[in-house]
RNA sequence: GGCGAGUUGGCGGAGUGGUUACGCAGCGGAUUGCAAAUCCGUGUACACCGGUUCGAUUCCGGUACUCGCCUCCA
């Protein structure tokens, strides 16, 4: 299987090399943790996490390394730790717990390597050394900044060039860079700040040099892929390029760089002043299943904008329920893999797998395909398991004549279900005796009652079907009949 | 102001220099007491203005609008 990638680097689509296929390498920017992700956060991470899946699948678990980081030390973070008064200890374990949790929730798998800033200080220290040793970076008040004046490439990713952002340039300049485009690598910390021991004083890391330093202690000089949010193209990829090629000159840092389009809610872009703000969890806790959010994450291929909307949501749920009870009692099928495989090797098209993925749900005899298909894309859970959000229970019982059948999701309760089974039984037999007499009023006030009470009616020759939904009131089961 | 991405029917989303994917929703029909489910049928859309062409949604130029970056926000 030939794998495909736009390459920002090149502006261009091209087959994928690995550089070593026993260890193909793929680094992504991780969170700073001082708060919950919001939907935003999420795009990249499922996004990537496809990748991861598709690389694992292509040249097997073992053959791939992924690292995604925690920026633990940063300012917004010291900021947090004021305002809050607490330790900033404290608040990064917090956050990250709760990352690996809400991420997990969408159904993404942990990388193999999530290191922290703060446990890569030395090779940070180490690379800013080397890089003033080199003539690529320069000390001054105490900070430690990078020349870019000094790497004839720099701007090449973003597309840009010194001058250019020079001229656009809207920052105020300190007055000890060389270069008003000249950033950080080290700042100084004053007392109560985070702050390490060094040959420039105590101090910490800029932000760009924490991803080049454990970009390069955990994959080497050389990787394959890296990816991130095309925000994050200028400054952050742009200077990562610039540190870890001046300083790794036999290197080429990342082979392959893949940048996603943003998202939008309802059009617009997500802000706290728009009130269109919200974290992945508060979509969790509002009961919108990760799967749902996966979906909709995945419905629209990653270099395009996104546009978040209750009607997606509502569809994304939609498909979801209908593929799990599918394929809630099929064993996959391998084959499935051939129906997504083509679109995701082209360039990660999730919205093409998705879309063959309905051609297989349409078809009953390829539903085994589908789960096939519905696991290589995250949508069970790690064990191969349905949702529990979408795990249906059911009850079926006859006697003889009347068959009824009590099917829901989520928690109903022992009693409630006996309950149904009695009312789907009344039901059948009061629609019995309808079919004879014609007089079809009790059945329908019944399936009237139902319905008040949040119980969705399906009957057939086949028998009378229950199905309490999300608006089900088990309190009102008892008026029913009555 | 500079750089970049984008604009296809109600929504999502392919694609092509001429024969008008597809999915969802909608609508019509079949069927079912009704409903649900299922099945059948149904939609000439391609931001705007010019140009090239026998012919452009598809090529070229320009305009408008949306979004992102240029400010350690994915």
């Amino acid at each position: 299987m030939d794998l495909t990638f736009h390459n920002t680097r090149t502006r261009t689509k091209e087959p994928f090399v690995p550089i070593d296929p026993k260890n193909v390498r793929m680094y992504v920017c991780g969170p700073t943790v001082y708060d919950r992700a919001h939907l935003g956060n999420a795009r990249p991470v499922v996004v990537f996490d496809v990748l991861y899946r598709l690389l694992r699948h292509v040249y097997g678990a073992e053959h791939v390394t992924y690292v995604r980081n925690f920026t633990d030390v940063d300012d917004k973070i010291n900021a947090r730790a004021q305002e809050s008064g607490r330790e900033i200890g404290a608040i990064t374990e917090e956050t990250i717990g709760w990352y690996l949790e809400d991420m997990g929730a969408l159904g993404a798998l942990e990388p193999g390597h999530a290191p922290r800033a703060t446990g890569y200080i030395a090779e940070m220290v180490a690379m800013i050394e080397d890089l003033i040793a080199k003539g690529h970076a320069y000390e001054a008040e105490g900070h430690v900044l990078f020349a870019v004046e000094s790497y004839a490439q720099y701007g090449k990713l973003s597309g840009r060039s010194v001058d250019d952002m020079i001229a656009g340039a809207r920052v105020e300049v300190a007055p000890y860079k060389k270069n008003p485009m000249d950033f950080v690598l080290w700042k100084p910390s004053e007392e109560g700040l985070p702050g390490w021991d060094s040959p420039w004083g105590r101090g910490r890391p800029g932000w760009h040099i924490e991803c080049s330093a454990m970009a390069g202690a955990l994959l080497g000089e050389s990787f394959d892929i890296h990816g991130g949010g095309n925000d994050l193209m200028f400054p952050h990829h742009e200077n990562e390029i610039a540190q870890s090629a001046c300083a790794h000159p036999e290197g080429h840092f990342a082979n392959v760089w893949l940048h996603n389009e943003m998202l939008q809610v309802e059009g617009k872009k997500m802000s706290k002043s728009l009130g269109n703000f919200f974290t992945v969890r508060d979509l969790l806790d509002e009961g919108i299943p990760g799967e749902v959010v996966r979906f909709v994450l995945l419905s629209a291929h990653y270099r395009k904008p996104m546009d978040w909307t209750a009607q997606k949501r509502r569809e994304a749920e939609a498909t979801l329920r209908d593929w799990f009870a599918k394929v809630a009692d099929v064993d996959s099928d391998a084959q499935g893999a051939w129906a997504v495989l083509p679109y995701l090797s082209n360039d990660l098209d999730t919205w093409g797998a998705l879309d063959q993925m309905r051609h297989l749900a349409s078809d009953k005899n390829r539903w085994p395909e589908l789960r096939y298909a519905m696991e290589m894309m995250g949508f069970l859970e790690p064990a191969g398991e349905i949702p529990k959000e979408f795990r249906q229970a059911e009850e079926s019982k006859s006697d003889g004549h009347h068959r009824v059948r009590v099917s829901w999701s989520g928690e109903i309760g022992e009693d409630t279900a006996d309950a149904l089974m009695k009312i789907g039984f009344e039901l059948s037999h009061a629609r019995e005796r309808a079919m004879q007499t014609k007089d079809f009023s009790e059945v329908d006030r019944l399936k009237a009652q139902l319905k008040e009470a949040g119980v969705e009616v399906r009957m057939s020759k086949a028998g009378v079907e229950l199905l309490p939904g999300a608006e089900f009131d088990a309190g009102k089961l008892s008026e029913v009949g009555s």
